[in-house]
DNA sequence: AACGAAAACGCAAACGATTGCATCAAATTT
DNA sequence: AAATTTGATGCAATCGTTTGCGTTTTCGTT
């Protein structure tokens, strides 16, 4: 039993042939007899030969791995994301390497440190919370590095930006609620630093706007973490102390709606009766729970598949990076549920 | 602009020394004057060297580098898992490269080809519904290749399983649901080939005659998919046709026990007044439903973690493999909510 | 019979880093 | 002053594979 795997060198030692006539009767290059090849490809079988793919990645400076840098893991919408990033890599035949920043610049930074010692292809990158200057991205791509960045997307040059139309996505919600006879409506927002963030303001505040209803920004309340303890408790702050009473929340995701929908069944507040409520993402749970949730939802696994496709495609030359200029922008849907319908008919 | 980053070649071109004395210098080794160290160090943190890890893997036979290899991603068990790997991988300066097998037997077999090939140091495995032989394992293990495998674990020679007590789990879940005063209770199973799938049967059997309740094969449903829709359809079916009807529901995952509420409430029964139920894993959800689902928590990231650290120990020789006899198992906790509380005090 | 062409294969360098061993100069000892 | 030690560095092989170019052998052609 030998220990490690068997190499071209052990078939061309037992042939009597060289190296470099077992490598090219491995791939069928002309000008080795048929004779040859099949006796290489034979004893190749029988050793259970494997090429070495870091012997290759070292000649051909080329790894076939690409790094995905994401802020966590056990996120619904990230998950799927790396679903759809994994099936296009896997078809086209390029490992995926995947870490995890847990919403931290330093570790955001020194992943992609370890990743470029790894001789990675390119990187896939949705950034973290904390990170506020971009040059360690800039960098690379000034180097010419392929880079391309998916929902969390930062506002530099040259970088190439997957994103879901959140503008529209919040504008379609809004709108929704106020059609149905909800009016003033609270707009639990993301961090602020999130490019994402300032599009669902936007678009909560466009709707307002082309509906007639004046925007107060004390209708804009920020929840930085997104959990469903944070918002339900900030939700149930606004309940207590405002003036003027909200009757609809539009959450920056879902886990902030659902704090919302806790804290007005708390406050005795029937959704959607009293307070509408809409929420961003379609989690799976939207709909089991009860009064299922209105959200918008984003096509997480299209966004990986397309963010990986066009990066491959700028790795194999296919594409021209400078050739993109605007973000690639995927459709949102609004999947309307209970908690935002009034009218029972 | 050099195009490609800066080898240990080039500081010794600039440097007129060898390659190797800028290797050593790098290293801090014996014999380099504190000077020519002084020098290399300058001009690398100046050329921004990183050494390149594909050479060295060559090298030393190692990447550095583990394969996870994962039924789905998008799964909020196995995401969680994965987060527990990636942070012990991430302390321990190794690479994780992921695939998901979407549950096909022929993926996991060529995924574990390409990660071969890729050198990866050890695997972390758990295998696809659709798996029925293991050779494919079993071989590498006889050549004494590191593989941890997690969750769904294989009953081979040699291999080293991590779970949680999915017995003690199924048994705790019953026993609770018995105690609370229901009596036909259907166990809504998984794939009967999962050995977690079996280990849950055997604690819903034996809670069921623990109490002196006698097991009806009949009242043991298999829900091959694991999906609410699924749970649905078949818990619908069973209280239509059901001479006896049951009085309770315990599901082999959270999905299964949602499925399972929505058909009861769709049959105008009440949860938990006429039936209880209890799920598995505790997703997220399990707490923001109505009414609010019971459930086994499973310790996913710890589990992660414990087979990460395994599998690094044994890479690292710190671990005799063949000294680990028993499967490593981690506790559950039954998270008692509204879902199976009949008695309102 | 002689020549040229094609067929089949080998040599050796290259990718980037490490490391045992040799080398060479300077410093120290005798 | 000669011998020896010490300190600083270089050489070259190695990991597994690819590939441009050279070499050898085998034919076929005239």
């Amino acid at each position: 039993m030998k220990i490690g795997q068997a190499t071209i060198k052990d078939i061309a030692r037992e042939l009597n042939v060289s190296s470099s006539t077992v490598s090219r009767a491995l791939k069928d290059y002309p000008g080795i007899s048929d004779e040859t090849k099949r006796k290489v490809k034979e004893l190749a079988a029988k050793l259970n030969y494997r090429p070495n793919a870091i012997a290759l990645s070292l000649r051909k400076s080329r790894s076939f791995t690409i790094g995905v840098i994401i802020p966590e893991v056990v996120h619904f919408f990230f998950s799927t994301v790396i679903s759809g990033i994994e099936e296009v890599a896997y078809s086209r035949g390029y490992n995926v390497i995947l870490t995890q920043t847990n919403e931290k610049f330093d570790r955001e930074r020194s992943s992609i440190e370890t990743m470029l010692s790894n001789q990675i292809d390119g990187f896939l990158v949705s950034y973290s919370k904390e990170t506020k200057e971009f040059d360690h991205f800039s960098n690379l791509l000034e180097q010419g590095y392929p880079i391309v960045f998916f929902d969390r997307v930062p506002d530099i040059p040259k970088a190439i930006n997957v994103m879901v139309d959140d503008y529209r996505g919040a504008y379609d919600a809004v709108s929704h609620l106020i059609r149905q006879g909800y009016r003033r409506i609270i707009h639990l927002a993301g961090p602020k630093n999130l490019t994402i963030s300032k599009e669902r303001i936007r678009g909560y505040k466009d709707a307002m706007n082309d509906h007639g209803m004046q925007v107060d920004d004390s209708l804009i309340v920020e929840c930085p973490k997104g959990t469903d303890d944070e918002s339900r408790k900030i939700t149930a702050e606004i309940l207590r102390n405002s003036a003027q009473k909200p009757d609809a929340f539009f959450g920056n995701n879902d886990m902030a709606a659902v704090g919302a929908m806790m804290a007005c069944r708390d406050a005795g507040l029937k959704v959607p009766e009293d307070v509408g409520v809409v929420g961003f993402s379609n989690w799976q749970f939207c709909s089991m729970i009860d009064p299922s949730l209105s959200s918008v939802a984003q096509p997480g696994f299209q966004m990986g598949a397309k963010a990986t496709e066009i990066l491959l495609d700028i790795i194999e030359k296919k594409l021209d990076p400078d050739q993109i200029h605007e973000p690639i922008t995927l459709p949102t849907e609004l999947l309307v549920r209970k908690s935002s319908v009034r009218t029972k008919n």
